[in-house]
DNA sequence: TTATTATTTCGATAATTCTAGAAATATAGT
DNA sequence: ACTATATTTCTAGAATTATCGAAATAATAA
């Protein structure tokens, strides 16, 4: 993953709002919730609720699919594990091959 | 955890520079890295710098210590962990008892 | 004490982001 | 076609954030 995807996605998620709408959707699994149901239970105008969404869609944390009249918003479960893998990965790396030239 | 703790981390983290930095540092491991390295690598302005290092303090994603004349700028391993697992627990966990009600 | 290196504070500007009301669009049912 | 429900687009103001030069402070050495 690219630093600039990676900072792209943390910047989206690190939104208080947004990272609601990750949790709910990450208790959720793979059958989602429609964008109906994320208003209800958090509470705010259906403008900045669509705005968050299509933050989240943008940096492709998430995507939704159409059920009938209802969307429904899923987990990129995938994106998620591998932003998770690259907050971590190469722990330490340095410490052996310590370079201490600029 | 708390959602708004986790949220400012990862708004501070979504920044590419303060990425870059925190990339840096959990390259460095324990031992960590003095910021005119820091900035030798980033080549950006100590002003520049200072500030995200500010954000990155402010958080709790890193540490200060002073040796000497230089300070060494430390990643927070813990608090990183902390995040990680904050954004994966209780997933899927709705998928059983799923409450359709709002 | 003067000089040197290391880092931060101050201040100002540009850019981005958040929020939400009003209007528009999409889908399905009657 | 008309209605109801679901969701988005448009628009704009408020708030926050990023950037960096200049000046200030901290630590050490001469």
């Amino acid at each position: 993953m690219k630093l600039d995807t990676a900072a792209n996605i943390l910047a989206k998620i690190g939104n208080p709002t947004r990272l609601r709408i990750v949790r709910l959707l990450v208790r959720a699994g793979d059958e989602g919730l429609p964008v109906g149901m994320i208003q209800k239970k958090l509470k705010i105008p259906g403008s900045t609720l669509t705005h968050h969404i299509t933050h989240l869609k943008s940096a492709g944390v998430i995507r939704q699919e159409r059920q009938q009249a209802t969307l429904i918003c899923k987990m990129e479960f995938e994106v998620l594990r591998n932003l998770v893998d690259y907050l971590t990965e190469e722990c330490c790396a340095d410490i052996d091959a310590r370079e201490d030239a600029a």
